[in-house]
DNA sequence: ATGTCTGTTACTAGATTAGATACATACTAT
DNA sequence: ATAGTATGTATCTAATCTAGTAACAGACAT
């Protein structure tokens, strides 16, 4: 249970929600919550995997690489995840059980078809998405309180 | 990283194998290469589940409570999953961001279409095919070492 | 020059994971 | 019945992982 993916599309929609300007991490942390850090870390895992760019000095900070509409959830996916969503047993099997034998790369073969389609899901979202539907919801929440 | 889900699969692996003998903790635990107690435990969470059952005393030990081709690893993984796959933050964005206002119900709702498909995908295997490309492969393996 | 912001390193506390022991309970076999 | 076997569960520990924090050199704007 690591909340890194959850942290970077968090981080990607507040950039994409500031429409151009470039955004600190000390304003990004105070949205997600955490420490500024943290967020400079993970920035830096995204610019190395071209989804976002840095500007130093005064009046700087992070903005996007390309527009929101082309980044999709598995790249940032793919940017942040470090290992196996899906692990095994550090230890290996006794290779003297027919079963311990072959069990490791078979399952292998499955993990990573499960964990393609499990990414071809995310690739059908993009930040663009996410910003939209943050903001539309927050708008009928709005209303509906207008009306209520 | 938990290897909780590999190794339920393996255990039941083992199982199938024996072909309705019933398979001692000690017995699977030698395979999998890691402690009795444990295997117990997880035995335990896939009775619960429905897909294995025991006997006690002597000659005793785990059986399939339904035949491997009805058992699919979706089922595995929905009986010793502890949590979600992609995890939130464990603090709470901030509220009055427009962004972090919203984005955790968002992020939920891809992340459970994300784990669906993955899930979905994992339904396609069930125990009798890991059984028998486990078997298999070490046959090919065998026979291309008499050939080479 | 001065102040701002990033990029990175190092450290800490807390949570999670798996390994290990122990033992009451259930069952088989004789 | 009694002895032996195997499960089911509770508890503890060590190792690993995760996130939070502080610190500081380097890049940039004014």
């Amino acid at each position: 249970m690591n909340s890194r993916f959850a942290v970077a599309v968090h981080i990607l929609t507040v950039i994409a929600h500031e429409g151009g300007n470039p955004v600190t991490s000390d304003y990004i942390a105070a949205s997600v919550n955490t420490n500024p850090s943290l967020i400079r870390r993970m920035l830096s895992q995204l610019t190395r995997a071209g989804l976002t760019r840095c500007q130093m000095g005064t009046g700087g900070g992070a903005l996007l690489a390309k527009p929101a509409a082309r980044i999709t959830l598995r790249d940032v996916y793919h940017a942040v995840a470090d290992g196996r969503l899906l692990g095994l047993p550090r230890e290996q099997p006794d290779p003297a059980c027919p079963v311990g034998r072959g069990i490791q790369a078979l399952l292998t073969e499955r993990f990573d078809g499960a964990t393609r389609a499990l990414e071809d899901e995310l690739a059908r979202t993009t930040i663009a998405d996410m910003l939209y539907e943050v903001v539309e919801r927050r708008e009928r929440r709005g209303s509906r309180r207008m009306v209520g």
